[in-house]
DNA sequence: AAAAAATTTGCGTGTTTTTGCGTTTTTATC
DNA sequence: GATAAAAACGCAAAAACACGCAAATTTTTT
């Protein structure tokens, strides 16, 4: 039985069941009750279910609230996300803004990290809502099916009264002459009044994004204070960023 | 049984009858009456209760974060959202407030029935992504585990601006004489705040909730225009409403 | 098709978590 | 203050877990 199989099947039990037994499933499967704690192991980190001692119950804001969607580029999305991670002090206030590397960058926010996050988006907000350590707070307005959260107006109205320490952004197009640009106007009127709103901004981004460009312009390159991507710093693809003196990580 | 497993059941226990008793716990569960208090002191720390002698009460403050997945009484929520369905016009502005019946309500929403949806509830405005005939706004604010939702001062302010037709609240407690009543003093304010900003009030309630009190009171009956029930309105325990002059359905 | 590389798996080892029980201390009630 | 119930504490056994390593399997390359 393959491996992706036999974790499908764990997935099937944990919806029908809520939950599952790691003796069980040994069993059930022939399979040691290692190779299970690593399969568990594995589908938590990827947010599909909650891994206990003994064995597993269904991620209580998973499918029923928000349809877990297939998230690309996974791996490289969490090299890159786990970069981001150190960069959180103690007790910040940090705005995280996006869908797909947002909600995985808020499902691995340390357990132990005390913070508050401001958000726009619904599937970081869904997620955060079991993390009793951080203190969430969700910008209203308008929400955009597209990018599944607030956007325009009253969001960039909101946004005016709030101070964070960090912003994190996710983009699809950043160029070290043209700056960030995204797809749609209201989308960048809303992360510029998102960069406004706190004292530094580092911006993700898949490495078949950079040196992308979009119609709409966000922000110049030198309003960045940092750039993540999944690749060394020291790769050839980032060195312009570097000239232009922006941290990369 | 799973030691997370357990600890939910006693939390639904706190939830639906406000108080457990360790002993009791004890042989409902087969664990010994230390495990009982482990788990209770545990969840304390937390925040998901107040350990007392002998037991735990209900936190009226402090996260409590759903961990149930099962949406109880679901046939007769059904029954009640349906006629809920019926009392809304065509284009219509109108709020939603809540986070199991309401989470009903909104993918029960008729797929050709063009209307705004204000809202405060992550389950709500998450169900509401796909419908391509709603125009969705999410009121902001500090994120409630308990609620699911946004509560507080900045909805309450959000909702200044705001003037809907209709509102919909779902709660756990109305009596005839005494009016709404909820468990949480800043829900109560947040529910007030909704019914100011709405023209009429349409309230629903499973029967089991009929008749109940809770600490903190949201408004008197005649700020209500509609009780919905799963019950038929002529049904005797709806008698007292129709009398004080709510439409009941 | 064979070889090489990468991944996956099972097992031994030591560690951590969970649980129940006896003992002592605290608490509520009369 | 006496008394009984409940709680806290320490301890020990069992179960679950993490880690490293080698064998087995799968995938990729030659």
């Amino acid at each position: 039985m393959l491996k992706e199989e036999r974790q499908n099947f764990i997935l099937s039990e944990i919806t029908s069941k809520n939950k599952v037994y790691s003796a069980n499933l040994s069993s059930q499967l022939n399979v040691s009750e290692d190779t299970i704690r690593r399969d568990l192991k594995e589908l938590a980190e990827h947010g599909y279910l909650k891994k206990v001692h003994g064995g597993a119950l269904a991620n209580p804001v998973g499918p029923r609230h928000m349809k877990q969607q297939f998230i690309s580029h996974e791996s490289e999305r969490l090299k890159m996300i786990k970069k981001c991670l150190l960069l959180i002090p103690h007790g910040s206030v940090i705005i995280i803004e996006g869908a797909e590397s947002a909600s995985v960058l808020a499902h691995q926010l340390p357990s132990e990290l005390p913070i508050t996050v401001i958000t726009n988006s619904l599937p970081v907000c869904t997620r955060l809502l079991t993390a009793y350590h951080v203190d969430t707070f969700f910008i209203g307005g308008k929400i955009s099916m597209k990018y599944q959260g607030s956007m325009g107006t009253e969001v960039v109205q909101n946004l005016t009264d709030i101070k964070a320490d960090l912003c994190f952004m996710v983009g699809s197009g950043i160029h070290a002459d043209v700056g960030i640009t995204v797809t749609d106007r209201e989308y960048a009127i809303t992360l510029r009044a998102m960069m406004k709103a706190s004292t530094k901004t580092i911006f993700m981004c898949l490495s078949k994004d950079v040196g992308q460009m979009q119609p709409f312009r966000v922000a110049p390159i030198d309003k960045i204070s940092t750039l993540v991507t999944e690749l060394e710093a020291t790769n050839d693809q980032l060195i312009s960023f570097r000239e232009k003196g922006v941290d990369v990580l």
